[in-house]
DNA sequence: GTGAAAGCGCTAACAG
DNA sequence: CTGTTAGCGCTTTCAC
């Protein structure tokens, strides 16, 4: 089923048929009609493969991302596919998983179905990748991670200086002793490191870290903390790089009767809802995934439909600690 | 950056370099070196979109889900991307959400991309949605439900005897009150009606229902066992449609001093990792979602391959009842 | 083992 | 407002 059989069937010639689908308005009110009714009576799905080779716009955009399990790319993910769609793009999503192994190869075959737009989070790309990106001559999004030198544009947060105002809000509420269980993914180390680091320069003790193969589970949380039991005699301030790292190591210590948060303050990363819906619910830091979402979607639109000047995206999301019952 | 760039820089045809992409064998070890050198050299990355649009092979499949936040889903997926990529073929991922609003704009687009074939999850399609599929005449699995008339192949189970079997599951502990907790997509409700049949049939009484919107969360559980509060006065088994709801209700049933199993049994649905991880960790059902997506490219690729006779793929997935601390 | 010609289904560009 | 012509970049098919 193609263009010429809905085409002869209207009486009308293939191109009226193609402005009826893409540009209604230029087509009298009467023929359109004629159209549509073949359309239908056919079940007409025009083929994009070909529209899209023809008019070098695939009307698609490519989303790279290590994960959605994670709520802050849930939500960027929702709010950007939604902002594209309504624009007229399709999203083509990519899990890329934690690891950096064949992301080139990835890139590869994605590039190689000629998106319009790219977003892509982590900005640790190897030459090859940065190269294939920059050359493929379209609109990018580095989302995620502050990137020191962007491909294009930008939308994303410090991770050290989440590390170092969560460092800031504990030494604030006066505690002395720290520890800090982390994953071991590039950002979430970042984090952890600039807490660590701020903890240090304020004279403040770390008197347990654990690290933990990425990705974070509840599990792990416990493990860890079960680790380091033996140094939460007195009282101490946890921050962890995951809300289920979090999870898991109040979970344990509850079951070791240490009391919460007499004895162990908790500082989670990512608001899942586990955090707030939790009995304690506890204290973590909330990215504006959402947000990000709407920000990226509209930098790469400002591009696509070329309206004004070529914007030179490059934009903080905001982060805030969000203080329940856990410190 | 063209094929023929490439060919002309390498000196052969474009044809040749379109066999040393595709059918490398076929190429002289040679010719297959100075061609690659050239694509090195350009940097040339293949228009798939050119070549799909003239070989009528898209390399690509479409996948359909909900959501890929429920453990099953994202099981199936990873295992189903993996196990196509392998074979060569892309995953476009849609997620279609729990609301069947819009899924035949999103059919059209999807299928406007002509994929190679297509994973569909959820049984219950529109008129129009199941004749766009059945004429786009590729492969089709459908998942996650048994359906009753499946348009081409399927894998899936039975959520009926799900909810029966959780049912006779706590009959045999010798429960006589039961409650259920359950969202209001048409698969919960159909484990929890098949439950609560499956009570009334062996002479228990339901003290407790309630129905929450979907997607289930973790308050949506606290709050629902809040209202049956009162019904909570003699022991009393409850089957959450999810896990999140389970893990809600246990949250708020502890923080009313209810004791958990003596009072309250709980069964969960999904496995997710709060089941197991979680202090007391909860009874519920596991769907081996990783094994249906295998399943599922296992059916598709043998279509796409074209080897063997014609499969008739009809298979139902394993699920089985966890018993942990809370029965 | 390699090349030449033809065309996949659609739309840009230009006429009328 | 509608139609015609000429490709988009690749692969199929057939020759050599």
């Amino acid at each position: 089923m193609k263009i010429t059989d809905v085409a002869s069937l209207a009486g009308v010639a293939p191109m009226t048929v193609s402005r009826v689908i893409n540009t209604p308005d230029r087509v009298s009110p009467a023929t359109a009609a004629k159209v549509r009714a073949a359309i239908e009576q056919l079940g007409y799905v025009p083929n994009l493969i070909a529209g899209g080779l023809s008019s070098r716009r695939s009307r698609m955009v490519a989303a790279v991302v290590p994960t959605i399990a994670h709520p802050m790319f849930a939500g960027l993910i929702q709010t950007f596919t939604d902002s594209m769609r309504v624009a007229g793009y399709e999203v083509m999503l990519s899990l890329s998983g934690y690891g950096e192994n064949d992301k080139e190869a990835l890139l590869r075959t994605l590039l190689g179905r000629r998106p319009d737009a790219l977003l892509i989070a982590g900005a640790a790309h190897t030459p090859g990748a940065f190269q294939m990106i920059s050359e493929a001559g379209i609109p990018v999004v580095e989302i995620w991670d502050v990137s020191r030198r962007p491909i294009d544009m930008l939308v994303g947060f410090d991770h050290e200086d989440v590390g170092k105002a969560v460092a800031r809000f504990f030494l604030t509420k006066g505690y002395t002793r720290f520890a800090t269980i982390s994953a071991d993914d590039p950002r979430a180390v970042q984090r952890t490191h600039s807490f660590a680091a701020e903890i240090a320069r304020s004279g403040g003790t770390i008197v347990g870290e654990a690290t933990i193969a990425a990705p974070s589970t509840i599990m792990a949380g416990r493990k860890a903390l079960r680790g380091m039991l033996p140094a939460l005699t007195e009282p101490t301030a946890l921050f962890c790089s995951s809300d289920l790292l979090a999870f898991g190591a109040m979970t344990e210590a509850r079951f070791h009767g240490i009391p919460i948060p007499e004895r162990l303050a908790v500082c989670g990363f990512g608001n899942f809802e586990l955090s707030s819906a939790s009995e304690p619910a506890f204290t973590t830091v909330n990215v504006e995934g959402a947000e990000a979402g709407r920000i990226a979607a509209g930098f790469l639109l400002q591009r696509l439909t070329g309206n004004g000047p070529k914007v030179e995206g490059h934009v903080h999301v905001p982060f805030s600690i969000l203080e329940r019952a856990t410190t």
